[in-house]
DNA sequence: GCAAATAATACGTTATCCATAATTATGAAT
DNA sequence: ATTCATAATTATGGATAACGTATTATTTGC
């Protein structure tokens, strides 16, 4: 088949990957479905082999695991690995406020401080969404501030995997203040200009994130149960 | 081509994966090197397919680059990026001896103490090689004591990179008493059952390394003006 | 000697085929 | 009916050949 449409900037395995990622994400493909090579190569409308290249690469990224001659799974995360993950997610996004802390530059602060105002006034109206969003941004940009490349892309590399829980985009979930909270006090570390305050401060905000998080799979654990029951 | 030679315990990409990480190590193939496909694969007598899924994965990894229509070249590592990548390792295997020591049982405590008695015996009979695989082992059992799946991935990930330089192995070199003492202070701080004494003392060992390797390098290229003046 | 045109090279992709391992379905025997 | 062995099915891992096209190298023309 000819494809005279495709331009190929990016390889095709990288579209393909991408693709996926994004139904990975969304939970239109939970953790342990089977992906069907076959099924997906004529869904996509392309052959076997980009698919194939894709999904070693999300292999190596940990969000589908290829179990050999058995096929590719989207991969399970235990609440373990969340144990794990977490902590060091705080150690990292810890260590990049700290250097965004100290390369920060006034305007830096500035831009810095509007994404923040942001965060205020999604939390005033209720909007979880938007907040939702800006956090994103703000850590984002505390990224970019840290301007270290490896460190981003360990950051990058795990966020991919927390992104494989469906909570995840839920644990903002009943707190949003102290989110916000916790948000402010990381302010207040970049505005004194004190790095190991910035570090301390997203560090113990990464772990609040765990606990919410942990609150929540207990609360469906317990409704889980109950439905159950009631069965 | 049939291959009924192959029994297929793991797949074929994997292997040719393998092969090509040690052939980089070594650096049989050094950083900047152009990898072409066609003669690999006739090399290696497969077909271009599993090695490009090797490619992918190996792109993954960080140890080659893939320039869109250009091919395949090994990476290479700047000073910048040591100087990156140094830190983030220091902050990880200090976590690392964090949780080592604290999940570490007697029987443990003795294996690691044993580790380190080698240590101790290489460095006095002046073994750089002995000494050097006790090390790894040394940094080996204190990962597998720590028990972090997680950790151990993204520790194993940037430990991949840096064996992209090639005087990584040598890092050692004139600094076995020193490279010993520090094993010492953190031998003191797991004997102590102190985790954060332990994972200070790892943290200051792999930072000690950095400016080892920082003072090969400034050595290395004097020595290269000087030879590029004589010639 | 340099720019433009041309040829060679190799990447990205498709399509097809095949061997083998895994899964399921089938059928016989207890 | 259940168990077990066997056969049929399916999907993965890999090979091969072919092709369009972007890059690189070479030749041509001025």
């Amino acid at each position: 088949m000819n494809h005279p449409a495709r331009i190929a900037q990016t390889a095709l395995y990288q579209e393909v990957a991408e693709r996926l990622r994004q139904r990975i994400f969304s939970h239109e493909l939970p953790p342990g479905t089977w992906i069907d090579e076959q099924a997906l190569a004529v869904d996509y409308g392309i052959s076997r082999t980009p698919l194939r290249e894709a999904l070693k690469v999300l292999a190596a990224e940990g969000l589908v695991t290829l179990k050999p001659r058995r096929g590719c799974y989207v991969t399970e995360i235990s609440e373990r690995d969340l144990d794990e993950i977490f902590p060091l997610m705080a150690m990292l996004e810890g260590r990049s406020a700290f250097e965004a802390s100290q390369k920060a530059k006034a305007e830096d602060l500035i831009r810095l401080e509007s994404i923040h105002a942001l965060l205020e006034k999604y939390a005033a109206i209720g909007d979880k969404e938007g907040f939702f969003d800006a956090n994103q941004e703000f850590h984002r940009t505390v990224q970019e501030l840290a301007d270290n490349r490896w460190l981003l892309q360990v950051i990058q590399d795990l966020r991919k995997v927390l992104k494989l829980t469906r909570l995840h985009s839920l644990s903002l979930e009943g707190r949003l203040q102290q989110s916000l909270a916790e948000h402010r006090a990381i302010m207040a570390g970049f505005k004194a200009r004190d790095a190991a305050r910035a570090e301390k401060a997203m560090h113990d905000h990464l772990l609040s994130g765990r606990e919410a998080l942990a609150r929540l799979y207990a609360r469906e654990a317990a409704e889980g149960a109950r439905s159950a029951k009631a069965a």
